[in-house]
This record gives structure tokens, sequence and C-alpha cells, in this order.
DNA sequence: GACGGGCAGTGATTTCAATCACTGCTGATG
DNA sequence: CATCAGCAGTGATTGAAATCACTGCCCGTC
């Protein structure tokens, strides 16, 4: 069954009782998804949660220029968006979310997540730890974006990426996603030039590389120098 | 008894069978706090969450610089940090929180209120839309910082304090918190004379005006032309 | 192997906001 | 009521990053 996969896929749901995973499984639909589908809109009513059983979505905003920030790319094991649960009826979606990297997604119903979660706290307690860590990282952007500039948030960023999508190695840690210069910018809201010059300055130093890519980060703690 | 009246200040916990505010009553060590005193540093360890019963309480970070950035103001009612319940032992705060309008805070045991919480989901729920909440306004903030400017940011932040500690008046909307121009400008990062700048040419359109200390916002629509 | 699209690199210029260096005002305090 | 501290106002200058206008490269595909 496509569902019974899915409650394996999501490993917090894993101390679920069997009982609650069975009826779990028969409130999500699951569906394949294909990079540049978007799966909601910033306003639309929030009526549906989504858990990634694979692939890569970016969670973002933008505004009427075109211009966008990304707040989060949510990966393999991942729910989003939590910050909608248990809000009002009519509440709409914060941001957008679309597909970066094709995969599968299951989706469930806000309500029917909710009466799960009040049934296992111990659940409620994983999202609520979740939202929390999400609130930290959105100040922590925000207080690098506004009192470090533009350097100092990409520094950020990229601690940030190597802390969730990095793979060390030999060289260095790898960050496992296909990014460009325009992508890293829209992060924390500078243009494609900056990025590359700013990369530029990294590159000499050495601190930072990038192989058909994919960045490396080779030198972490000079990283952070930027930050603070 | 000074910690029954604490119970009946904080308007969330009305809804608690009276067992259970008793119970918390017992809990808490209320005190008075003066301008200036600071209640926790970041980093320091996370073992104590704070009910405002009166009063206004800064949350900030700041840069070795010097720099501060101001993320949120707390008054009567209100609980912080929030963030930090349900984390793991020895987590730290992620900012520090200061008086800025003399007043009464409760104080209790993170483990403490853990335990109510679970024992009452209703409250759980509360907790928990309070930080969606701010998570939404810090990831509005950051969105504005990154991609409207420093102006934009300035009537963001100007709509924001009306919603939150504004009073309607015959002239508008009076926000009921002194603040000074470099006060305002910790709110997304700019100085004191581009905040001065950029409140010269609100003025000037009618658009905001300042008596005694506190700023009047006439137009509110005006403002968010400004942000999007 | 030629073509075209998407991304990176780079110089020149402009724009926005920070910084520096003052003056002026106001309200609290001895 | 004189003094001083803290805040606001303002011009000049500097600096960081955006914008504009290109070139060059790599890679997929026709």
């Amino acid at each position: 069954m496509e569902n019974v996969q899915f409650v394996d896929n999501i490993s917090f749901l894993e101390p679920l009782p069997d009982e609650l995973k069975e009826k779990l499984s028969k409130m999500v639909l699951t569906k394949n998804v294909a990079k540049g589908d978007v799966l909601f809109q910033e306003n639309d009513i929030a009526e549906t949660i989504f858990f990634v059983n694979n692939g890569k979505i970016k969670i973002s905003k933008s505004s009427p220029g075109g211009k966008e920030i990304v707040l989060d790319i949510r990966k393999a094991g991942e729910i989003f968006p939590e910050v909608a649960l248990f809000s009002k009826e009519e509440t709409t979606y914060s941001a957008s979310a679309s597909v970066v990297e094709f995969g599968s997604i299951s989706m469930i119903r806000k309500a029917d997540l909710e009466s799960i979660l009040l049934q296992y706290p111990e659940l409620f307690i994983f999202i609520f730890r979740t939202m929390a860590e999400r609130l930290r990282l959105s100040q922590n952007t925000l207080q690098n974006v506004a009192l470090y500039g533009k350097i100092g948030s990409l520094a950020f960023t990229l601690v940030r990426l190597c802390q969730d999508y990095g793979e060390v190695n030999e060289h260095g840690i790898t960050i496992r996603l296909k990014l460009t210069h325009e992508d890293l910018g829209s992060f924390f809201g500078a243009t494609r030039e900056s990025v590359t010059r700013m990369m530029n300055q990294l590159k000499n130093r050495g601190i930072v590389s990038k192989e058909n890519g994919y960045f490396t980060v080779h030198e972490l703690d000079s990283l952070k120098f930027y930050i603070d």
C-alpha cells in the first residue's frame, strides 16, 4: 500500500501505536510531484498539511516586483506548514510552496492531523519543537540581514545549508542541493551579481568552491567569523 | 495573595479549572521589575518561563558591535519565551529580555509549565498558536527587510506597532509606547539618522506625527502602500 | 558539430543608507 | 534658573550593494 509506505517514510511518526498509524494512513493522500509544481500559494486558505516522502520543497514569499525570499527548503521526513496547525478557520498560508526536486508527498486535512496530535501528545510536542526551531532560525536570519551586511548573511546561509544538507567528505562539507548564485541570494535578499562577487572573495580565500553545481565549504570556521 | 492575582492577570489561563489554577499559583514566583532590569541574556540556560502581569518587556538580540535588533515587546497578559518550552535540557535562550516599562512579572520553572500544558491541551494549543503568530511575524519582517528597503521596513514596523500598541483616537492611531528614533530603527536595523530622515518624509506627507514622545499614525493605508 | 538557453563573471554607474560632525532643542535635576 | 544629558535635525562624505550592460562559458539537443 502506498500509504503504509508513507508512515514509514516519516520518522517522527514511528513511535505512534499501530492503531493510530493505520488510522493516519487512511487519512492521507500520497502523490508524486515534479520540479516546478506549486503545492500552495501565499494567501490560499490553509486546509492541507504536507509530509515530504521524497524530494525537496521550497517555502518562499515573494514581492509584487518579482523578488523572492526563500524561508526554507524541506526534505524527506519533514512536515509543512506546521505554522497553519490549530489556526482559525479561514486562515491563509503565509508563504508559497513549490517543488525544487521531484519526489513524493503525502497530504492530510489540517483538522485530521490536529485530532491525531491531540490524541498523541508526544507527536504534538515534536511538532511544537519543530516550530520553535523554525522560529529561532527565522530570528537568527533576521538578525544577520539587519545587523551584519550581505556577506554576513551569505556566510550564515552557507553554514545553515551545511547543517541541513551538508555531506562531509575529504574536501570539507558539500551542500547536496543544486543552487545557483541567484538561488543563494534569495535566502537573504541579495542580487545574483552581488552573490557572484562575494563568492569570488570566499573562493579566493579558499573557504568555498563549486564543482558541477554543488558548493563545498572547506573552512566552516572562517565562515562563522563573518557572522560575528 | 500575590499569586492568585497573577492567574487573573493572565487571561489565557482563565479557562483552567480552579484546581489547576491553584496548582499553578503555587508554582510561580511573582516580582516587581524596574526599567532596565535584565531578566535573562542570550545564551543563558533556559529554565524559566515568564508571564507579564504589568509593564513591557523587550526581547532582543545584539551584535558584538553593540548594535541591537528588537524582536518583540511583550505586554501584560503575554508569555515568553514560548520558544524555549519542551526544548532539550541545557537549551539556551536565543535572545535577551529586559524591562522597558516597569511592572510585575511571574516566573515559573519550564518543566512545571510543561506538565500543566500536557494536562490541559487547550492551553497547549493556545501557546502553539501564539508561537505560530510569532513565526509569521518574524518571517514577514524578514521579507520586508530583505525585499523592501528601509522605508518599507519602517512602514511595516509602524503598522505592526499600531496593531499591538495602537490606541484609536480622533487624530488616528497613537502608539502607546515611548519610542525614540533609535528605538524604531532597532526593529529593523537602521540608524537613528536614517529613521529621522524617513520620518520627516512621512511627517511632511501628513502620514505620521509625534507628540510628547508618542507617535500617531494618521494614514494607515498610506503606510501599507510602502510595504507592497 | 552548431545552436541556444541558462548561468557566471565583470566593469561602469547609480542609488541608498551609514557614518561623521556638527547644531539645536527640551526637560530633568541640583 | 543654570546646567547638562539625551534626543532630533541636518549637511557632507563615504561606502556598500543594486542596477545596467555586456561577454564568456558550459551543456543539452536538434
